[in-house]
DNA sequence: TTGAAAGCGCTACCAA
DNA sequence: TTGGTAGCGCTTTCAA
């Protein structure tokens, strides 16, 4: 930078403004900077820029399962998002284990990322340097209507004649949660009874879909259809099923949900919801970077995003 | 910082060096470091840190797909070594578009990254700031033995008795290329003929295994085995079979690459070549790290991992 | 083993 | 509109 500023003629002051606000500088010396700029190859050292600027423009992302297609989908918003507004995003793949708020404070505080994004539980957004705040306990910016979309489903089963329908999911996710609770209420309005043993609660993977398969398999009367909470876990019972001897879906149907990239590819192709992942990236991204931009803004409330039930081969009506 | 100095009646120096060297600090002022940073809640400011060493401690790394189930494993592996050796990882979606030496050097020179991975085209590892050296001219540093791996498939399928066989894959990706040659040689081997319609060209993904497969059904003779280069092609390939009335593998075979986490799953489930994708991301990242923290170190030559092929259910003797 | 102090490259303040 | 300059928080000589 000095070199640019001793062939320009002017000062670093001055080079610094061309590079921060051009609009500050008089044509004339914009001309001379850009052409010293140019004959040094002169590149701005973004360590120093972050350092004197306390930013590291640097957001952090806690993800479940970085493999997951789900996630992947709403990383790849959160990543366009991120880049368009000029933030880095770096990831952190949690497993089962969930950071604590320590640790989260530790990140901002050491200024290893501005802000943070918590897809561990639910959706979370968190802006910097405010020890003070818990930045666990910020609402969720943005969800889809977990419980109204898993009661649709469930009102799609029950309509096309299933009366024992099974679940699986995960008790660890706030959003299987609210997706089990959509269920056991479309269940209950309409007067069907869910023995213990048609809730079965495994890890959300396609190993986990198998496991609780094979566990509900085990059963004397095996239930007609099974909602799996997530597209990985019906693609594993489905798989299991197939094992098993049982034909999808003349056998027993299987729906899904969040419409990942192989729900459509999978054979039968899978009944599921289709909810806009990479938007909820994208969105939630855009919210925190406002919260980091402008001094004063105030965390809007969350927003919902619309879903939708998408039909395909995997469930049939019940023979 | 200086605020731990004065609680701890020291110098900022003797805080940096129990920080940085805690074995050139005195046992008895160690335990007055300890409890002053302790008492004062004191998180070092990484931004300073790097700015004074003059170093990131990121890795840029650019993949042409993130949502791709092989990357993602590739990329588990990297932010695993990446973490355990106190780097961070930014990652650059580059769909179609290869990055130029330039714009890697941008990223180097501004310091927004100590190396640099890319999995653009083949695997390569940079080291930083170093102007003179063309990133994209580096040797990879890892691979799998592409051509033997596919010439392996290539020979099963011509012994399950096939002769009309098609391979599916995308001329703009040298993995590809080697397993279309890996291909090619066997056949030739055997002493088959492969038309010209029976090498499809198609973009890496599951529309592309669709496309490709469309185009291959339109000839008045099917082939009798489809050999695709990519799990995600294969169970785009299969898909379009199937809606086409045909049975795999009864009436055509398929073959896929990579041993995605799906191919187990997908119905049926795919025979396919499997190799050690998550120790490539590391093996890589150890490698970059290697040259990155020893001044001198020279880079290894490339390594090839082994590889093997994996038997399901996607490929059958011809009828 | 410790402290004083220089300075990394940049931004932003104040004065001209 | 421009230049001079004080630091940002840290690491790292050099001396004590």
């Amino acid at each position: 930078m000095n070199e640019v500023a001793y062939v320009a003629g002017v000062s670093i002051a001055t080079v610094s403004r061309y590079i921060n606000t051009p609009e500050q500088v008089a044509e004339e010396t914009r001309l001379k900077v850009e052409s010293a700029i140019r004959e040094t190859g002169y590149t701005p050292n973004t360590l120093a820029q972050k350092f004197r600027r306390g930013r590291s423009q640097q957001i952090f992302v806690a993800v479940p399962s970085v493999g997951d297609p789900y996630f992947s989908a709403i990383m790849r918003g959160v990543r366009r998002a991120a880049t368009e507004r000029g933030y880095t995003v770096f990831i952190r793949e949690t497993r089962q284990e969930r950071l604590t708020s320590r640790q989260i404070n530790a990140i901002l505080n050491s200024r290893q990322a501005d802000g943070v994004v918590l897809f561990n539980n639910m959706t979370f957004v968190a802006d910097k340097l405010d020890p003070s705040a818990d930045p666990l306990a910020r609402p969720p910016a943005i969800h889809v209507d977990n419980v109204a979309a898993a009661g649709e489903m469930t009102d799609y089963l029950i309509g096309l004649g299933h009366r024992s329908i099974a679940l699986i999911f995960s008790d660890r996710k706030p959003s299987f949660i609210d997706r089990e609770r959509g269920f056991r209420r479309a269940m209950q309005a309409a007067g069907l009874d869910i023995p213990a043993r048609h809730i079965v609660d495994t890890e959300n993977s396609l190993d986990g879909g198998r496991a609780a398969t094979r566990a509900l398999l085990r059963a004397v009367s095996v239930p007609t259809a099974i909602f799996c909470a997530s597209d990985e876990l019906a693609l594993g019972c489905m798989h299991e099923l197939r094992d098993a001897g049982h034909r999808v879906p003349e056998d027993v149907s299987v729906a899904g949900f969040d419409d990942t990239r192989y729900a459509e590819v999978s054979n039968p192709p899978l009944t599921t919801i289709r909810h806009p992942a990479e938007e909820m990236g994208t969105h939630i991204i855009e919210e925190l970077c406002r919260l980091l931009d402008d001094e004063q803004a105030e965390a809007s409330g969350s927003v919902t995003v619309p879903h939708q039930l998408v039909i395909r081969h995997s469930v049939a009506r019940k023979s």
